[in-house]
DNA sequence: AGCACGCCGACT
DNA sequence: GTCGGCGTGCTC
């Protein structure tokens, strides 16, 4: 660490030493001279030399232990600027992208590129020009002239072209306007105001259960570092308790986070929030315009957002004065990252949290097994909302068997599950189709050859979206046209659609309820959360009376219309046998079952299965979530898998086969000697996805039966492994995707 | 990550 | 004889 008295002083040997930390794979700063007049403080943003270029980096704090030999005084630059306009990273928040990278054996600077990349956001816009009415009239009034003072006139100052644009004119006529004193035209220099959410806003009426959760929460963030779970079934209100949370953190004066899974879900939250604080929070995901991004950035590092509601990248943004981070949907699969640096963002906020000495609170109907076992080892404090608020029961659940109730040949709706739909749409009420599948079929194959149509670059099928007419390789974005004839034997219209996905499912549906107005939602044909929000409000509207969708239906929306759900193919999540796969279908489908009914009408659920004899979809059927979870739980502690165990993932690839195996097994000669029964290594076998983008890959996996940290072992295991430059190693420390 | 240096094929 | 391919290595 850093003398605290490192302040500006003079020192005999010339200008000082400033380690400075650069956003490229480096594990540690470099060092650099102090530009003439003052030494940067651990934590300014500065600009440096490095080779033939020029780069922004942070100074850093003396390396933990670092001993190492310091670089020779002749080889140091100086330090070309300190950019004071912008924020500073403190120590805190410095302190964890430190540990984030020790956790995911990652570089360092590779964690900073996180951020840096952001940094360029915090300047301030350029002045921009805008205009507003005088009140004058000018001298000769022409129809253009009257449409845009009109447009002026009562709105926020706007820009020329803005106003222009609204009163249908060419921007000379506002020119003209402000030339004759109609207008007036002034610099806005600043961002907009933003409004202040109030924490007294208005509060809701809480039924008692929920009063006293929202007083635990409350007590939490007076009160330093601690892990709140808040646990509770869809419909019983968890939202209206962590917002008494966040309404306890903006009196105090912090900042607080929420997190989602979801930029879809951001909208919805947003909405709740801007009607309990009587302000919006500001929002941050990967769906923002360049502007907005700016925009948010700056208020959130300037402190003047007092609530960012965000997706995961919006941890590793530098609030100032982080008093609460929320994060809602804490079991969601979305949080962790699946590129570029691995991170589990829920881990990393309790992670954050603990840096800060401040509280975090994770939300959830079906928590992780990770979370229920912190809870059960006394790690983290337990909130639980019992009941379902304003709705006595729940849906009806009912396991369709696929092996009696069969749907004919080529359909994937079975009789039970039409006679269902049909009887709610005669009712007038909605029903929802789920099926976790995107694209028309999953699968092309010639049926005159048993040609299967493959992606190039990968070991995947290519799937059919007949919407945008493509075939589509899911893994790395390869698209075709749909051929006519068969690639490998040339006959014409003989490739056959495999397999059901949402879009023809939607296909069967309109063909069996011709009547019903269908909407069909999935990522690829909703873009952005604003689309995704209007679709949710047609269903609201009750414009919709079936609703076809893959997961993205599942999360969060509340469709007080709907009654009955249901669920294609229960099978799909269960198969593959990663180790969460149960685990996942669980959530997912207690998430699905919560849709129904969540006004003052049941619901029920069919969910078809061909397995219905499986413990994970008895214990759904009998809401018996408790049973799961206990099932669950065991059968990881006997396997000594997470939450007890720990695995790390390696993923080794390279452009040719032969050298990827070769590397590989290079690899496991350097597996660090047994003498340590409790960590084992298995590998190198072939990743089940054996080429992605044209790299062969394959994979690693280090285990821990007993729960040790594993990190240390990985980096013995890598240090003196050196890779050729075409081949890359990818490291998942805690893998969720087992690809 | 960039970007330069460096050693082997087809061209003014 | 050069221009340029991208493989290897360095950047305080």
């Amino acid at each position: 660490m850093s003398d605290p008295g490192s302040s500006p002083r003079l020192v005999a040997s010339g200008p000082a030493r400033v380690k400075v930390l650069l956003p490229l794979p480096f594990g540690e700063p470099y060092d650099y001279l102090a530009p003439g007049d003052r030494v940067p403080p651990p934590g300014a943003v500065v600009r440096v030399p490095l080779g033939p270029r020029e780069v922004t980096g942070v100074v850093w704090d003396e390396p933990e232990g670092g001993d190492a030999a310091p670089v020779a005084a002749a080889k140091l630059k100086p330090v070309l600027e300190i950019l004071d306009g912008l924020p500073a990273l403190d120590d805190a928040f410095r302190r964890f992208l430190t540990v984030t990278a020790r956790y995911y054996i990652r570089p360092l600077g590779d964690v900073l590129s996180m951020v840096t990349r952001r940094l360029g956001h915090a300047r301030p816009p350029r002045p921009v020009t805008v205009y507003r009415a005088t009140g004058e009239t000018p001298k000769r009034m022409t129809p253009a002239r009257e449409r845009v003072l009109e447009a002026a006139s009562g709105a926020p100052p706007m820009t020329a072209k803005d106003l222009a644009e609204i009163a249908g004119v060419g921007p000379s006529v506002v020119k003209g306007l402000a030339e004759q004193g109609a207008l007036e035209a002034f610099e806005r220099a600043a961002d907009p105001p933003l409004a202040q959410p109030d924490p007294a806003a208005r509060r809701p009426e809480l039924n008692p259960d929920q009063k006293q959760a929202a007083d635990a929460l409350r007590r939490a963030v007076g009160q330093g570092f601690s892990v709140t779970l808040l646990e509770g079934v869809t419909g019983a209100g968890k939202t209206e308790v962590y917002c008494e949370a966040v309404a306890e953190a903006l009196a105090a004066g912090h900042q607080v986070l929420v997190l989602l899974p979801e930029i879809a879900l951001t909208q919805q939250i947003v909405g709740r929030f801007a009607e309990r604080f009587g302000a919006a929070p500001v929002q941050w995901h990967s769906g923002l315009s360049d502007r907005d991004r700016r925009l948010a950035y700056r208020r959130i590092v300037t402190g003047e957002a007092r609530i960012a509601v965000g997706a995961r990248s919006a941890l590793y943004l530098p609030f100032p004065d982080l008093g609460l981070i929320v994060v809602d949907e804490e079991h969601d699969t979305s949080y962790k990252q699946e590129d570029g640096l691995h991170y589990h963002a829920r881990d990393m906020a309790v992670l954050r949290a603990s840096i800060l000495e401040r509280p975090a609170v994770l939300v959830s109907a079906t928590p992780s097994l990770e979370t229920v076992k912190n809870v059960r080892d006394g790690r983290y404090a337990h909130v639980r909302l019992p009941q379902r608020y304003g709705v006595a029961e729940l849906p009806a659940i009912t396991l369709v068997d696929l092996r009696e109730a069969r749907p004919p040949p080529g359909r994937w709706i079975s009789p039970p599950l039409e006679q269902a739909v049909r009887e709610s749409l005669e009712a007038g009420e909605q029903a929802l189709l789920f099926l976790n599948r995107r694209g028309y079929a999953p699968l092309t194959l010639c049926d005159a050859c048993g040609f299967r149509l493959q992606c190039p670059h990968c070991t995947a099928w290519l799937v059919e979206h007949r919407y945008l007419g493509r075939l589509q390789c899911h893994h790395c974005g390869y698209e075709t046209r749909k051929p006519k004839e068969c690639p490998s034997c040339g006959a014409e219209d003989r490739l056959k659609a495999c397999g059901p996905g949402v879009e023809r499912l939607a296909e069967e549906a309109a063909a069996l309820f011709p009547e019903a107005r269908l909407a069909l939602m999935t990522s690829d044909l909703v873009r952005g959360p604003e689309q995704a929000e209007k679709l949710i409000e047609a269903m609201n509207r009750g414009e919709v009376d079936l609703m076809i969708g893959t997961q993205i239906v599942a999360k969060g929306h509340n469709f007080p219309g709907l009654t009955t759900v249901g669920v294609v193919d229960a099978d799909l999540g269960l198969e593959g046998g990663d180790l969460r796969a149960a685990e996942r279908t669980h959530q997912l489908l207690h998430q699905v079952a919560g849709r129904a009914g969540r006004a003052e009408k049941p619901g029920r659920v069919l969910v078809q299965t061909h397995q219905s004899e499986s413990p994970v979809l008895q214990a759904l059927a009998r809401h018996d979530t408790d049973a799961f979870v206990e099932r669950e739980l065991d059968s990881r502690r006997a396997a000594g898998m997470p939450p007890f165990g720990r695995l790390v993932a390696l993923v080794l690839s390279a452009p040719e086969h032969a050298q990827a195996r070769e590397l590989a097994a290079m690899l496991a000669r350097a597996v660090p000697g047994a003498g340590d029964s409790d960590i084992r290594v298995l590998g190198p076998a072939p990743a089940p996805i054996a080429v992605v983008r044209g790299r062969h890959r394959f994979r690693f996996l280090v285990s821990s039966r007993s729960g040790r940290a594993l990190q240390p072992y990985v980096r013995q295991w890598l240090k003196d492994v050196k890779l050729p430059a075409a081949a890359r190693l990818v490291i998942d420390v805690d893998p969720h995707s087992f690809l």
